[in-house]
RNA sequence: CGGGGUGUAGCGUAGCCCGGUAUCGCGCCACGUUUGGGACGUGGAGGCCGUCAGUUCGAAUCUGGCCACCCCGACCA
């Protein structure tokens, strides 16, 4: 296989695809717009997965799993969020198959097997979960009800990427039923912060955290948050979305529970998901032009171990201390690999666990067994040093809290320099073209201004970030008065 | 879905205009020598040329449909 990858300054989209191939994370399959993960790409979502869901858990969730399909009047109950989801839904009408009387070894849809009511493959669950939710609650007793399901979707997209739009992909969804408006808004801003803590302490991705305005919302919801990265070539990703979804659900599925006074009163929802999405942000954040570069939280391997040696002898010699290295670093909890395959040499090897993003490497050779030295190199800055075999966990056990930092501390750096204020629409449209990356201004309030930004620059507003300072001035577009600067920027 | 491009061995490609069963490199397999940044030698295997149909004695090559991917729009987590 070539492992020459395209380099990031010639061409970022090819780049980034020829990094999610050559790296082994995923692939085109043969479905239009589907993509198959593989074991490596899988094990770093596993790890993700794993993160979050002891988050969810700790914040008093529980896992469930509802349907695959939705009815089709089920699915139409929320007006908006139907309208929002129709134009990308896969639908099943027949549920059989019969072999084809006039093309021998072929199959067609029997006609005769057509379904009464059509089936939705879901979008996102809430109407499923909505309908089932009315059988769950009577009683205030009954909330809240605090449940996630870890899901594929389908969304019927008409171009897709690899990790960041697939045709179906994987995600967890967090559908929760509240007595309270309050209590539901606290629980949508909790989740919203623990999606926050997820990618930055564990993706070593900086994150805005915001609202969206009413174009970008959700639909269904009264009111989306979400949280808002930004890849190396100063586009925007949406990394996650908490929605407070009021009493729509409920409403459209007559979902009522009774007050401690008696009184019948309609229940208030929330619903919160991060997708296999994740995975393009964290590889756009911190991949060069040499491959993968994971945060060592993240990584299925944090280190792996490459002897070098000559014939049989050299390596039985160099496999005693490298296994001794292997077995202190696992008694600190960190992943190790030890790499002695003879059917390939060190330099490929290095080359490999580069493009992989294996956040450290430890090399040993006979000329470190007489030292009592291993050579350890670092995957994100690509340097190497010499260090004493004594006190090696130690080390590499602070090496990779380092390297989680510093990690973040480089995004967070790049993402500030990258984050503009402008006062005048020429100005905007200037930093969009030279500078690209996000740009805080003024703006009226309007979606029609917010319309008119997006049909001429292709900016949109990411959100109206939720730590902004009150601050008045005129609208970059309209001239008109403003309270404050939201985020804008081209997306992903 | 509209415009443009591409599709030949696992990967990257030559051949296509001017029709006669496919070139080269990497990778793969065997053996030997090697092993501190993608080793070298010798021998070998691997292809219904994206797919379906048409033209033709004969199609990778010409014509049409379809599929997939890439870029630009529209749409979007």
């Amino acid at each position: 296989m070539s492992k020459e990858l395209t380099k990031r300054g010639e061409d970022y989209s090819k780049w980034y695809n020829d990094l999610v191939v050559k790296a082994d994370l995923a692939d085109h399959s043969a479905v239009r717009g589907c993509m198959v993960i593989k074991p490596y790409g899988y094990s770093i979502w596993e790890n993700m997965q794993k993160a979050l869901d002891k988050m969810f858990k700790d914040t008093g969730h529980q896992n469930a799993y509802f349907p695959l399909f939705i009815p089709k009047s089920l699915f139409e109950a929320e007006e908006k969020n139907a309208e929002g989801f129709a134009k990308e839904c896969a639908i099943v009408t027949h549920y059989r198959l019969k072999t084809d009387p006039n093309n021998k070894g072929k199959l067609i849809v029997d006609p005769e097997a057509k379904l009464e009511e059509e089936l939705i493959v879901r979008p996102t669950s809430e109407a499923i979960i909505w309908n089932t939710y009315k059988g769950w609650i009577e009683s205030y007793r009954d909330l809240p009800i605090l449940v996630n399901q870890w899901a594929n979707v389908v969304r019927w997209e008409m171009r897709t990427r690899l990790f960041l739009r697939t045709a179906e992909f994987l995600w967890q969804e967090g559908h929760t039923a509240h007595a309270t408006k309050d209590e539901a808004i606290a629980e949508t801003r909790q989740m919203l912060e623990v999606y926050a803590d997820f990618v930055e302490n564990w993706m070593a991705v900086p994150v805005v955290k915001g609202v969206k305005t009413a174009n970008e919302r959700f639909a269904g919801a009264d009111d989306t948050y979400c949280i808002e990265a930004l890849m190396q070539d100063g586009k925007a990703l949406q990394a996650g979305t908490s929605h407070f979804l009021g009493q729509n659900f409920a409403k459209a599925f007559d979902v009522k529970y009774v007050t401690k006074d008696n009184k019948q009163e309609y229940v208030w929802a929330t619903s919160w998901g991060v997708s296999t999405r994740l995975m393009g942000a964290l590889i756009m954040s911190h991949s060069d032009d040499n491959g993968l570069v994971l945060p060592p939280k993240l990584a299925s391997t944090q280190v792996v171990i490459v002897p070098i040696y000559k014939g049989d002898e050299g390596l039985a010699k160099v496999s005693i201390v490298a296994n001794e290295i292997k077995k202190k670093l696992q008694a600190k909890g960190i992943s190790v690999k030890y790499d002695d395959r003879d059917s390939q040499r060190p330099g490929w090897k290095f080359a490999e666990y580069e493009l992989k993003g294996i956040p450290v490497r430890i090399a040993i050779g006979e000329r470190d067994l007489a030292n009592g030295t291993v050579e350890v190199a670092r995957r994100d800055t690509l340097t190497k040093e010499t260090v004493a075999i004594e006190g090696i966990d130690n080390l590499i056990e602070n090496l990779l809290t380092e390297i989680q930092a510093s990690l973040f501390e480089k995004a967070k750096a790049r993402t500030e320099n990258l984050t503009t204020k402008v006062e005048t629409f020429d100005e905007f449209k200037k930093v969009l073209d030279e500078k690209s990356g996000f740009i805080l201004a003024h703006w009226d309030g309007t979606s029609e201004t917010e319309e008119k930004i997006k049909e001429e620059t292709k900016a949109t507003i990411r959100c109206i970030p939720l730590n902004n300072t009150p601050e008045s001035g005129v609208c970059v577009y309209s001239g008109k008065p403003s309270t404050q600067r939201v985020l804008f920027a081209r997306a992903y």
